[in-house]
DNA sequence: CGGCTTTGACCGGCGC
DNA sequence: GCGCCGGTCAAAGCCG
């Protein structure tokens, strides 16, 4: 399936940005019209702020279809996996996704605890994701063919301290740590789908014990970010014009589902029921990441300058700007 | 010159 | 004990 073609990601900005088109004549009474001028503007803007709104919305009302299309996929592959694992399966090699959960993230359990092939069973529970003793996560990211390197854009600043090839990818797995701060400890995997290698999968180990560096620019109050290597839930890279990617991650909707029955703020036992104001934060939290984001901003501002320029011959510039 | 990447060497765990 | 493997270290080189 492709993700990307359930959610339809682009934002529209064709946006009416010329509010003085249809202005009539050469006014008689200038100052009037202004004022009205004006208040059709205003009204204009209100409309169109409702609009973002709907649009965001919708948005996250498809981010929610996705995390609970893939709970149920979960739910569904771990039923199949408990009876699976009574006959011992090593490198299976099959559909990815799914032997990344099962091998490789009780792989990453392992090292952390020290105790690998000591409680072997309690590896299995843990991959299904019944137990989760140490913040660990996936994600896939989908990059450009053309784009070789291995550079998962997730708002944190990384420093990469090793390669290896393994045996069971011919990619090559780069390592890295979070160089921001000295005492987070956090680390990084990153290697290429075996089966599609336009996919680059993220493991993450650790917390972060800080706010993503975009955050901190902005002086955002976000702490609830600070989770398990925090997989920039809502903000940090989803807007990253210059590489259009789509970020799904495969671990995080079990533990935000967590998170939430424990805040009360949503349930989600057995489907998306999230009150209103969980979307409504949601939907806020969106809207002051755009808003905060400079490469947003600019963006908005170019599209804005080209439709003042297309549709004004140049004589309502001055009154932009 | 400092920070980052690259890459071969090294280390520890595990299976045989 | 030996070899394999994944993970980490650290020296060398690169770059702004």
């Amino acid at each position: 399936m492709e993700p990307s073609a359930w959610v339809d990601s682009s934002l529209s900005l064709a946006l009416n940005l010329n509010p003085h088109f249809h202005s009539h004549a050469a006014p008689s009474k200038p100052q009037i019209k202004k004022e009205e001028d004006l208040a059709e503007e205003l009204s204009r803007v209100s409309s169109e702020n409702r609009k973002l709104t709907q649009m965001l919305t919708a948005m996250y009302e498809n981010y929610s279809a996705l995390q609970t299309q893939f709970a149920d996929l979960m739910q569904r592959t771990s039923a199949t996996s408990a009876t699976a694992t009574k006959r011992k399966s090593p490198e299976s090699g099959g559909d990815g996704a799914q032997t990344d959960q099962s091998s490789s993230s009780s792989g990453d359990e392992s090292h952390v605890f020290k105790k690998p092939r000591d409680n072997s069973c309690g590896g299995r529970v843990v991959a299904t994701g019944i137990i989760r003793r140490k913040p660990s996560s996936k994600i896939l990211v989908r990059t450009d063919k053309s784009d070789t390197s291995l550079i998962v854009k997730d708002g944190f600043q990384w420093r990469k301290y090793g390669q290896k090839v393994t045996r069971d990818n011919p990619c090559p797995r780069a390592y890295f740590k979070c160089s921001f701060a000295p005492t987070c400890q956090v680390k990084k995997k990153v290697q290429r789908s075996a089966e599609d290698q336009t996919m680059l999968v993220a493991t993450y180990d650790g917390e972060h014990n800080h706010l993503p560096p975009s955050e901190l620019d902005h002086g955002s109050q976000r702490s609830s970010n600070l989770g398990p290597a925090t997989t920039n839930s809502v903000g940090t890279s989803t807007v990253s014009p210059s590489k259009p990617t789509v970020t799904l991650d495969l671990i995080q909707p079990v533990e935000e589902a967590r998170l939430n029955n424990r805040t009360g703020l949503g349930a989600v036992e057995g489907g998306n029921n999230r009150q209103p104001v969980f979307q409504q934060i949601i939907v806020e939290q969106m809207a002051s990441s755009l808003t905060n984001d400079p490469g947003f901003k600019a963006a908005v501002a170019a599209a804005i300058s080209g439709r003042m320029m297309e549709s004004s011959n140049g004589s309502m510039v001055g009154k932009w700007l």
